[in-house]
DNA sequence: AGTGTCTGCCCC
DNA sequence: ATTCTGC
DNA sequence: GCAGAATGGGCAGACACT
């Protein structure tokens, strides 16, 4: 597809509010992709280059981009910045100045733009920045103003088409709520929404199954203060403490000792990042299997937990001797979602529950979340108030026959963090001082 | 080696 | 992470 | 109620410069 039409087709998109409007231009996109291309043109479409898990970052932003507008319409650094600050947004600095200069496209492909900036990602190392702005550059000078304005918003992370992921699924299913949730699905165990497109253009939605090394898409809790309602709503729970620290995903493949770490946004960390994970096999009896925990720092002395500001200190490539004997980390398991080439997303919780005591040896550097099996609220109650004293952040209350469902949808997993009744962090009123 | 600036689909 | 808005 | 966008505080990494 030529980039001139791909820019078309963004244009329309960002004047469109209602999303289903927004749903039908974007089938049409699609419909338009070949096999060949139709992932980097849902990449480029939603500001990508790759899932996140690859870690493909561009590591040039507002300023960098502000100074590749200078280098590519010769224009002072000054002057650029100030158009910037009076129309708040890149993209109309770079399609401005692009018209003034009646800059010409040579009828680029949404391929080539796209490989364009992955080379422009992959370059690093001393001198970089430099290249990088002389890359950008070059590629501004070489398409249209139309299609400067979405690319040059494509680094600095505003591409503000309104729509996401969510969006291209129900896109690629067309109106067919089967095949929406068989995307989605699919999508779930493998979110690499570029590489599902292309499954649904082949047919093959049918082979995505989880794998060591691929993140799953996390299950996220949803937000209530009210025991009552969570009965109402669940049924029979299980109530577990909720920890301050860092959601970890484990991978672990004994064939090849095989570990891979990913955090809630599916970001990979490096196995050299927590060392004390390098020996994970000696205490999952199993030889693969995919764990979600909450990695928290705790004391050395192992006597008390740190909080969050401490933990995250622990994500670092650097320093990680002197870091790691000063907040040792514990991994505290809540669920298994993988097992020796077995999925266990679509069994019950407390199916799995069973499964993960059975597979992972509680005590040390993992340890299983302790929990209460009830549908009586005071239950649930009391349990919270046993953690908000423990220095914890409160409950995590999860529907007893749950599957694994990632993302926010229904009521599976609640967490509750202040005292009930209450509206959260900001109260209704608010103590200030009146400054100068 | 130390400091400053920018960046990060950062983490929460 | 929270909060707000359009649908 | 959902999806998307906008927001913040704090921290470490990457690179440029001296």
């Amino acid at each position: 597809m030529r980039l001139t039409r791909f820019a078309e087709f963004l244009e329309k998109l960002e004047k469109t509010s209602s999303r289903i409007e927004i749903t039908k231009i974007l089938t049409n996109l699609l419909n338009e992709s070949d096999q060949s291309e139709i992932d980097k043109v849902v990449y480029l479409s939603l500001g990508m280059l790759a899932p996140n898990y690859q870690g493909t970052i561009l590591n040039l932003a507002e300023k960098m981009m502000l100074r590749t507008l200078a280098y590519a319409y010769q224009k002072d650094l000054t002057e650029v910045t100030s158009l910037y600050k009076k129309e708040g947004d890149v993209g109309l600095v770079a399609q401005e100045l692009g018209e003034r200069l009646k800059v010409k496209d040579k009828n680029l492909t949404v391929t080539d733009v796209y490989e364009k900036l992955l080379a422009i990602a992959e370059d690093g190392g001393g001198g970089s920045q430099e290249r990088k702005v002389g890359k950008m550059a070059k590629l501004i000078g070489e398409i249209d103003p139309l299609s400067a304005r979405f690319i040059t918003r494509i680094p600095v992370g505003k591409l503000r088409l309104g729509f996401s992921e969510k969006t291209v699924i129900a896109a690629l299913a067309a109106q067919d709520p089967k095949l929406e949730k068989e995307i989605e699905a699919a999508y779930n165990i493998r979110p690499d929404i570029g590489y599902i497109a292309g499954l649904v253009k082949e047919n093959k939605l049918d082979t995505v199954e989880p794998e060591i090394g691929v993140p799953v898409a996390p299950m996220l809790a949803q937000r209530l203060n009210s025991t009552s309602e969570m009965v109402k709503k669940m049924g029979e729970v299980s109530v577990e403490p909720k920890f301050d620290g860092l959601r970890i995903f484990i991978h672990y493949r004994r064939k090849d000792n095989l570990i891979k770490i990913f955090t809630r946004n599916m970001n990979s960390i490096d196995i050299d990042t927590f060392p004390e994970l390098k020996e994970v096999g000696k205490f999952i009896h199993a030889d693969e299997a995919i764990l979600d925990s909450e990695a928290i720092g705790v004391d050395p002395k192992r006597e008390m937990f740190l909080d969050f500001q401490k933990t995250i200190q622990r994500r670092r490539k650097h320093d990680i001797g002197k870091t790691a004997s000063e907040i040792p980390l514990q991994f505290q398991i809540f669920d298994l979602i993988y097992i020796n080439g077995k999925s266990l997303i679509n069994e019950p919780y407390l199916k799995r529950r069973e499964i993960l005591e059975k597979t992972v040896q509680n005590g040390g550097l993992l340890r299983i979340d302790e929990n209460v099996i009830t549908d009586n609220p005071d239950v649930i109650k009391d349990l919270h108030q046993k953690y908000l004293k423990m220095g914890l952040e409160g409950v995590v209350v999860k529907r007893a026959n749950g599957t694994y469902v990632s993302g926010r949808t229904g009521w599976n997993w609640v967490k509750m963090k202040e005292v009930e009744g209450t509206r959260g962090k900001l109260s209704d009123t608010i103590d200030c001082v009146v400054m100068g």
